[in-house]
RNA sequence: GGCGCCGUGGCGGAGAGGCUACGCAGCGGAUUGCAAAUCCGUCUACCCCGGUUCGAUUCCGGGCGGCGCCUCCA
């Protein structure tokens, strides 16, 4: 049975139809790279990971780029602020991005394609679009001409007329209409520039990616990815981009929608944000500290990724505790080194003699995955095999096949990863030095425990909760909460 | 106003025209030095109104409510 993707352009979920057969190349907007990074900039990352994962799985060869747009508006007004060179800016943030990817194990991103290091080809590409009437040059830059694109606003439904209608009052008398956009603008005193034929400037925002695809994946590509909000404009104008230049541009579009905290987005407009400690909470690295990478990953996994997650810390709490039952139950299996698993890899997995309703949760999941990625689905049959293992005998081979199928599958997902056990049992509250103090305190415990001087173990148990900790013993030593 | 998404049990969250999703929390029991973990059992569901159907929470229409985008946004 093939894999059924949604896609955003036809809106309904179709089969994956590689345009090679056996490769898969998919692009994911990535971050412009002048903040910190919070939470939902997790969301993409994490959730293609899985499904690049997916797909090699599967037997794809996977190639899965994943941009950083190094020069943007921001970037230059956060540098004129601090008076901080923005190369300096950009080398932060983006490094910052990395690690947490690492940290949340995203290990399938082949390319990360910087937009400094593209720009004569998009000085090439623009060249291009003017050559083929496109479109014009004005005072401030090099502009598309949306009236000259067949079809412009498929993606996000849109009309140009109605945007004619809808057109905000002050619009800039040098544009033909007002959805044309920059393909170039020039640079004011003082900004970064690189030189070109219309003068000093900087890249536009859509044309970085259709030109980063351009050179990674070529003209025409499988997967174009992205977060909801960017449907439209970005998205809608790579098209037109795209298609201007020559040809198709991306087979299939997806969008995974966004991250939200109690029913609503979270951005920088929301009120609550003014406050600077419910703006902090949401900083990724700080979402990891607190909660574990591992926690989160699952978390962002745990339903489907065209409905929105909702991050609360109730949310949290439920997931941490799942996937601890989970790791529980898997004990040392998720120590093991982690190697992305491959087609043969999963064929393993099938071969592995199961009980019939292991087995059948092992068939689910593979029927949840293949249906447009439906992680959420897909846990839910790991939870199941972690039960049917537990009703086995203690050391039965059924167990340990069981048990393996479910490190196995899991580790698809980029669960279960080496270090995962110990992170989540450590890093709640994200505290360094209580985590230290804790640790003194249960190995005090321990050993009460070991000369079985209970009345002492419990004293430590009960003071811990009355102070709201909770201290559990489990087969592979005390965690506390 | 335009485009799109969604309304499932205490909470989170899958799903299908009739068959236990799953997780967290609760309750009863087993086990355990006490807890935890684990096992067995168990209580709360499908926004409202029409229509199609033998049968709809699942399909269609309308209503009400929520969210996103239409401006930078993961």
């Amino acid at each position: 049975m093939p894999i059924r993707v949604y896609n955003t352009l036809t809106r309904r979920s179709e089969p994956l139809n590689p345009l090679t057969p056996g490769k898969i190349g998919i692009y994911l907007c990535g971050p412009t790279v002048y903040d910190d990074c919070h939470i939902g900039h997790l969301m993409g990352p994490v959730l293609f990971d899985a499904i690049a994962r997916w797909l090699r799985v599967r037997g794809y060869d996977v190639r899965f780029v994943n941009n950083i747009t190094d020069i943007d508006d921001k970037i230059i007004e956060r540098s004129q602020r601090s008076g901080e060179p923005w190369q300096e800016i950009t080398r932060r943030y983006s490094e910052q991005y990395f690690a947490l990817l690492r940290r949340l194990h995203v290990a399938t991103i082949t390319d990360h394609p910087r937009c400094t290091d593209f720009v004569p080809q998009m000085i090439r590409y623009i060249a291009d679009l003017l050559a083929a009437g496109r479109a014009y040059v004005t005072p401030d830059g090099v502009v598309y001409d949306v009236q000259q694109q067949p079809g412009y606003g498929k993606l996000s439904g849109r009309r140009l007329e109605e945007m004619v209608a809808g057109a905000r009052v002050e619009r800039d008398p040098h544009l033909r209409h007002p959805a044309d956009f920059a393909l170039w603008k020039r640079a004011g005193p003082g900004e970064p520039s690189w030189d070109s034929p219309w003068g000093p400037g900087r890249p536009g925002w859509h044309i970085e990616c259709s030109v980063m695809t351009y050179h990674t994946l070529g003209p025409d590509f499988d997967i174009h990815a992205g977060g909801e909000e960017l449907k439209f404009p970005h998205h809608e104008n790579e098209i037109a981009q795209g298609e201007a230049h020559g040809g198709g541009y991306a087979r299939v579009w997806m969008h995974h929608n966004l991250v939200q905290y109690q029913g609503s987005k979270i951005a920088k407009s929301d009120p609550r944000m003014r406050d600077p400690a419910f703006a902090e909470q949401f900083k990724a690295w700080r979402v990891l500290d607190a909660h574990g990478a591992p926690a989160i990953r699952y978390l962002l996994l745990s339903g489907h990724y065209r409905r929105p997650v909702d991050f609360a810390p109730a949310a949290i709490a439920a997931v941490r505790t799942a996937l601890q039952r989970l790791l529980a139950a898997l004990g040392e299996r998720c120590e093991a080194p982690a190697t992305l698993c491959d087609a043969a890899g999963l064929a393993a997995l099938l071969e592995r003699a199961l009980p019939e309703r292991a087995a059948q949760a092992r068939a689910a999941f593979i029927a949840a995955m293949d249906d447009d990625f439906n992680t959420g689905a897909a846990i839910a049959q790991l939870h199941i095999l972690s039960h049917e293992a537990h009703k086995e005998a203690e050391d039965s081979a059924a167990r340990a096949a069981i048990l393996d199928v479910l490190a196995g599958l899991g580790r698809i997902l980029g669960l279960f990863q080496p270090g995962d056990r110990a992170q989540l049992a450590s890093t709640a509250g994200g505290d360094e030095r209580l985590a230290k103090v804790m640790e003194l305190v249960l190995e005090l415990r321990a050993q009460a425990r070991a000369r079985r001087d209970f009345a002492t173990s419990d004293f430590i148990r009960e003071r811990l909760q009355a102070a709201g900790i909770t201290v559990r013993d489990g087969r592979d030593g005390t965690t506390w909460s």
